[in-house]
RNA sequence: GCCGGGGUGACAGAGCGGUAAUGUGAUCGCCUGCAGAGCGAUUUUGUGUCGGUUCAACUCCGACCCCCGGCACCA
């Protein structure tokens, strides 16, 4: 399996530093918001690398932080009259929920950097003590020109770095490009008490302090939004290599292309910023899950509701075929062998996992299904054994790509829509249109819909 | 200025030395009591430009043009 990592700007095989083991982190959002459909892309995709990890017998645990203290959340809590702990609080509630909505399953732990802060100023005065950091005036901030690797991930050289420097002044750092670990209260703001002082965490080292914590000196996966290469992962870098020693800190960095909308960045000021919350007033979850995994996740996607209407007549095309074979026991009464069927699946699957195998390339993995869709839709489903192992590989597909799960089909016996059916059936041979049409109305109300299809009635659940 | 990513049919977007996936859209058929879905066919001179390497280039090399992102808030 091949994984592309930022830091080597290729693909590289993928092997685990340990075994079967995986150790995988995540950055989370900054919870002061309602998390729009940018963050869906990033949790959507590592979701379905995690997935698909254990889905090869990979044991992985995957960690994402929460960052629930920082200045957005300060002001935005200020704005509306509210503690910060509560604004974080209530963004966070709704960030597991949407996250649940679209499906995203995979995190082991959410760590939040507010529960971490012994941890945080553990490592600050570690990075103190060996001369990595300095303290100044209650703030403690990484002294980047004590390490020399700076750059090395986002491809930067650090004296470009400084030219090109927006940085606002400070005059509390020995240099522009120093970060803060650790910064000092200001009148009203949260605050915990440190060996410098009444201050708060800085943003990068919380990343440092949960996964140092619970991952360990050096991990196989980190991902996030390919903005977060720099500043944060240069430093997330910057400061666990200088702790510890170990390089490389993290394996394969896997980054996410941005989701722009009208080619542009999603900003408040540009008036495009989309929730998640927003799409789904109108549209299925499972159809925005599709749509961002029909493009490969280092890739861009140009959001548009145009796009989004394809995604979901495609992402039906295929839920509706797939349904099918699924509640299908296969009957076997004729034909024997379906050759048709079981060819297509045969390719269908090689192509699946060859794309799933080359850097989790979703887009090629879900193009390959449409033809085995195709053949579902053809084939009459009754040679047990190949539409047995339709059934398998459609669970295993739904299982990666977290789509394509049956809705609450359990709670229906397909004995009672089959018999239903079956009377419809003698109404319409009887030419009783307006009984028919009224099973079928008062199906319908059931969310079942159905739809005659020949001498055969195929049915779903909407 | 520095660092990334990219330009493929109407649109979206894979592939990456030899026949250019796939989806959406459009058109026409088939099926059909109606509805829906499906099936079949068709569809656009389709690989940014100019050179080079090669028996063969969308793919490799060089130059150029254009688009997008990052550069100390950010998924």
């Amino acid at each position: 399996m091949l994984v592309y990592s930022t830091l080597s700007r290729e693909k590289e095989e993928f092997k685990p530093i340990k075994g079967k083991i995986v150790k995988m982190f995540v950055c989370g959002p900054t919870v002061y918001d309602y998390p729009h459909i940018g963050h869906a892309k990033t949790y959507v995709a590592m979701d379905v690398v995690a997935r698909y990890l254990r889905f090869k017998g990979y044991s992985v645990f995957y960690v994402q932080n929460i960052t629930d203290i920082d200045d957005k959340i300060i002001n935005r809590a200020r704005e509306m009259n509210i503690k910060a702990e509560e604004l974080a609080d209530r963004f966070l509630r709704i960030y597991y929920e949407d996250m649940e909505k679209l499906n995203v399953k995979s995190v082991n732990l959410f760590a939040r950097a507010t529960q971490h802060v012994e941890e945080i100023i553990e490592q600050t005065e570690m990075l103190i003590e060996k001369g990595f950091a300095y303290e100044s005036n209650g703030n403690v901030y990484f002294d980047v020109s004590k390490f020399s690797d700076f750059g090395k991930l986002s491809g930067q050289k650090k004296e470009e770095l400084i030219a090109g420097a927006r940085v606002e002044v400070d005059e509390n750092k020995k240099s522009p490009e120093d970060f803060a670990l650790w910064k000092s209260m200001k009148e009203g703001e949260p605050f915990w008490n440190s060996p410098w002082g009444r201050g708060r965490p800085g943003w990068h080292i919380e990343d440092t302090a949960i996964s140092l914590n619970y991952l360990g000196e050096s991990y196989d996966v980190h991902g996030g939004g390919i903005d977060l290469i720099f500043p944060h992962h240069e430093a997330e870098v910057a400061i666990a290599e200088s702790l510890t020693g170990k390089k490389p800190f993290v394996r394969y960095w896997l980054h996410t292309g941005f989701l722009l909308v009208n080619g542009e960045k999603m900003a408040k000021s540009l008036g495009n910023f989309l929730t998640i919350r927003g799409i789904l007033e109108k549209y299925e979850p499972m159809t925005l899950r599709f749509f961002l995994l029909y493009a490969h996740y280092r890739s861009p996607i140009d959001f548009s509701y145009e796009l989004l209407n394809e995604a979901d007549e495609a992402y039906k095309r295929l839920d509706t075929s797939f349904r099918r074979a699924q509640r299908s026991e296969g009957t076997d009464k004729e034909g024997g062998e379906d050759r048709e069927l079981k060819e297509t699946l045969l390719s269908c699957k090689h192509r699946f996992f060859e794309a799933m195998d080359d850097d989790f390339n979703t887009r090629e993995a879900i193009a390959a299904l449409f033809p085995l869709a195709k053949a579902i839709n053809v084939s009459p489903l009754s040679d047990v054994e190949t539409v047995s192992e339709v059934r398998s590989f459609i669970k295993d597909v739904s299982e990666i790509l977290g789509l394509f799960e049956s809705k609450e089909e359990k709670n229906i016996k397909p004995e009672i829509i089959d018999a239903i059916l079956d009377i419809r059936k003698m109404l319409r041979e009887e030419k009783r249109y307006d009984l028919a049409d009224r099973i079928r109305a008062k199906l319908s109300e059931c969310g079942i819909e159905i739809e005659d299809s020949g001498k055969e009635t195929r049915w779903k659940i909407s």
